[in-house]
DNA sequence: TGTACATCAGTGAACGCGCGTTCACTGATGTAC
DNA sequence: TGTACATCAGTGAACGCGCGTTCACTGATGTAC
């Protein structure tokens, strides 16, 4: 049954962000083509006339997770982003959350292809918190885009250690504490 | 052929630690028994004599590389050890470098057990952080734990960050100098 | 100390299963006249 | 506008393959006498 084209737009598009999500939730190997295809309401033999590969789709999935990132962040100020990243609201939505503290790891061990898609992630995730410095100087500008990439790494680093922590454990809240307030007094 | 007790018990620590090794290379999902069991030069069928399941050998490589880390960053100062460990070398030895950079994003989605392992792991690396407490006071010792927790999720972030790059990208390399001089400069 | 036997680490074939990918097929959509 | 045909998104069976785990077997080690 041949379906209209934009209804195959949509209909990829659904894919492409049910993958986003299952992927965050389960890791790249944790989630088949067929897993995938069903959750987004198709059988699996169809992946192949939207997708050349499951790699091809990891890297399209990890650019939309990206970008909704980007969407969530923008026009929000540092101080607001850092309290609802380093939460255990974040933490505990691994699906709808943040892609480079979910999948980062993964995408090390990742064909270059996948870690392009990261390293762009990245760039735009630090395009978005750069919102004031139009009227700066050359040096500001080094240091405010440096002082962006410290604390994106911050706030990574204290979400993955603590999901690392069994659940509900301590320690696992000790680190998104600790590393809040610590992150906010910082800025 | 039967082997002596000496013998097995080497054996088998040998498993754990090649294990230990091509986990953090290629990720829980990306090492077969078999590879693993061939890696450490037996046959594959033997695994189940030392351990009862591939999940138990998780835990018990993630605990073998964690005490590796203790080992190596034993009696360095804290300067020392950021400046180790937020290095491209560090970043380029996935193998041989830190388990929590290498596997926390994996181990979010393992059973409770290697989870707590990866807890252990935390506290372990604190406490080897923790030299010169001893004559602290109760406000202080909570002060000492809270900026060591948070240089940790810092180096964990700036490492992990780096590795999802492409090889060799300018970012990956922007993320760690930014990050080693902005946390050396925070201690 | 020497002999007979039980133990058990290691072997390699086999198990059922799920993986990524391919393929012949369907039938509504889109197009050419 | 109406008709005939090509297109191609989606279906579901099938492909070869590697996975984690099991199993009968081997034979040197360790033990009981």
């Amino acid at each position: 049954m041949k379906v209209t084209k934009t209804q195959a737009r949509e209909n990829r598009a659904r894919i492409v962000e049910t993958a986003s999500t299952l992927f965050r939730e389960r890791g790249y190997d944790g989630v088949s083509v067929a897993d995938l295809m069903a959750a987004a309401g198709f059988t699996h033999g169809g992946f192949y006339k939207h997708f050349r590969s499951k790699a091809d789709l990891m890297a399209e999935a990890a650019a939309s997770g990206f970008s909704q990132s980007v969407a969530n962040i923008a026009g929000v100020d540092a101080a607001a982003f850092i309290k609802e990243y380093v939460s255990r609201k974040h933490r505990d939505a691994l699906g709808n959350g943040c892609t480079l503290a979910a999948l980062s790891g993964d995408a090390a061990r990742q064909p270059e292809s996948i870690k392009e898609a990261f390293a762009a992630g990245i760039e735009s995730q630090l395009a978005t918190l750069e919102r004031e410095d139009g009227a700066m100087g050359k040096i500001a500008k080094r240091e405010a885009r440096a002082k962006r990439i410290d604390t994106l790494a911050h706030v990574v680093g204290a979400l993955v250690l603590s999901r690392a922590c069994p659940d509900d454990s301590p320690l696992a809240d000790e680190i998104l504490e600790v590393c809040r307030s610590r992150i906010l007094s910082q800025k």
